[in-house]
DNA sequence: AATGAATGAGTGTTCATTCAT
DNA sequence: TATGAATGAACACTCATTCAT
């Protein structure tokens, strides 16, 4: 078992996957992208199932690291925006990845392990809501509606960054946070009068 | 042609992709499930891709009925909570719908429709935004990033919502324009001492 | 039973199955061409088959009535290129017929009439070649081959005629019996010295 | 990819080509014939229609080696009569691929390849004819209409000869030429008195 | 550890034919 | 006499997977 191949097979599906999708992904195309003989990829994956599954564990336990569990001590609304800045960071770092897991979910059961962590930090947010709330920091809200819009809210924005150039991710990430915030009305708690859309 | 046993066609394959995706779903499924022979499906349809279009274009016309324009006249904000209400129902209403469309994304080719009526949507919320903050209604902010930010908070919610039962779209609408105008900060502009997460 | 319809049918057929061949033509593309509804296709006509086989027995019968018997008191010369003339003339009133038989005979189980046509009128040929040979008219030869190759050459030049205008039919009749009683050769029995090709 | 496979599926093609026709064959027929896996079959050949066309491009080539340009050095007549016989010979050798050839030539799209030889062959056939009247060897004539003669001729001979024994085919060859050069009328330049046919 | 020829179950699509109206 | 909606057997082609070398 060498390394380098799997390394390589494993590049060589990001690059596919990310392209084609997972179903108009061929076995073909990630072996002649990787160079390598047809046999040689099930030496390292026992199917095109197993490979995607490594993909996206990957993808999870890559995430997990960057997004760190809030520590008390500090301002927990500068953590949340350097949470957010180092998902977006990653993304962008890894933008085949991010269009295989965001733009191209296809089969639940292929992408339960994604499906799983972000339901995962769904509650994660949504305990973090309801804790807000208990200390009166937070509005009394439907936290479930709630953590689910923040969540879909940061995988859009992730989805439109993916074709940009030079993107300052620490202020999109504070944009977003302000956003979940403050929201984007300007006159305090009425908004009676709002006249656009 | 039968109108009826189109419908029928038609009917079997929202239920089938909506179950099994684009790439599971078979002809034998639809037709098994639409009662008719196999060479009554193309005579009716010219392809698997095709029905899969024309599903999708009825849902952006659908869409484009329940979507509202705003009438200057009444308060805006009470017409935005109606438009995402309308959303809500309908793809409540229409549930194999909403899977396909939310969570089956698969083939940027395939779902060209939708993803161009959803660029479509994140423009006009873009331009209202914009209107917004030239009227000093709304705050300065990237109205690029927000718009799609809003976008994907509604449709993760929906997703969320076509497990529940009972849901009351009404609030969640509201719920919804809330957090997107005000927030869930409770304090006022700053929020300095938030502690969760 | 309306015999006009059945008329445009064989008249679509014949149109058809000399644009398209056999197998590429459809029963569609005959009935559409027709102006004829599905079903009454096979009021008419048992199967695809079937229309063919009339249709080339149509063919045979009217071969049959322009290639008359030698009148052995006349100059039979004279009458073999008005034989062959009356075929061409008949090839050339019905190029689609004549597509059909000669360009396209494409399986022995379809064509049978047709080729058992053929089988017979190289007999006749045959025999009055053995028949010339026994009046000292003819050279000994290989009855069974030139009766052949004579056959052969009428075919593919009919082929030829097809795609043009004005064709003197008269005078090619004459040319092609002329190749066949005198050959192209001009200088006599020997030809020992020619230099071309 | 083995030369030896792809030889068997050219050897299986060929004979269930000949066998049944173009359209009537059957890619398993083929594969059953060459003892090979559905797959495998298109390992080597694009499409049903590919490995026609290659089989037809095997043919055309064989013969482009058969028929030798006239040394002028030489007796002329002789070398017609020596190239006649290799492409009887190729004929009787390759029954199954003269049958593809002249007796099922369904699809001009198909046969396209075939169908160009043909022409350049009736081209060279008809040049030559020129040739020898300019050099007042040959009489008078329309080259066009004799060229074809010819060769229509030649092809009717060799579907005759598929189902014989032990054909000579130097003879048949000489009597071709014969027929061409000196026409089967036994008394010199007129011939009014013929009476048979 | 790597190769690549071979496999064969699976699937979308076609089209001649039927039959209720 | 005519219609045209419905049928379903048939077939070309795909592609993940295997295995002898």
């Amino acid at each position: 078992m060498s390394v380098q191949t799997r390394g390589r097979l494993l590049r060589a599906a990001k690059k596919v996957f990310s392209e084609k999708g997972y179903y108009n992904a061929q076995i073909s195309h990630i072996i002649d992208t990787a160079g390598v003989a047809r046999g040689t990829f099930y030496l390292y994956f026992k199917s095109k199932e197993e490979i995607l599954k490594e993909i996206l564990k990957e993808v999870v336990s890559e995430l997990r690291v960057r997004i760190k569990v809030i520590d008390l001590k500090r301002d927990p609304v500068d953590q949340i925006v350097e949470n957010i800045q180092r998902v977006l960071d990653f993304a962008l770092e890894e933008k085949e990845l991010a269009r295989i897991v965001l733009q191209r979910n296809c089969d639940p059961k292929l992408f339960s392990t994604i499906e799983e962590f972000f339901d995962e930090v769904t509650s994660m947010v949504e305990n973090s809501l309801r804790k807000g709330i208990d200390l009166g920091l937070l509005r009394e809200c439907d936290t479930s509606v709630l953590a689910k819009a923040l969540i879909g809210a940061v995988k859009e924005v992730i989805v439109g960054l993916l074709d940009k150039k030079d993107v300052d991710t620490k202020k999109v990430a504070r944009d977003l946070v302000d956003l979940g915030l403050r929201g984007i009305w300007k006159g305090g708690e009425s908004y009676g009068g709002f006249r656009a859309v």
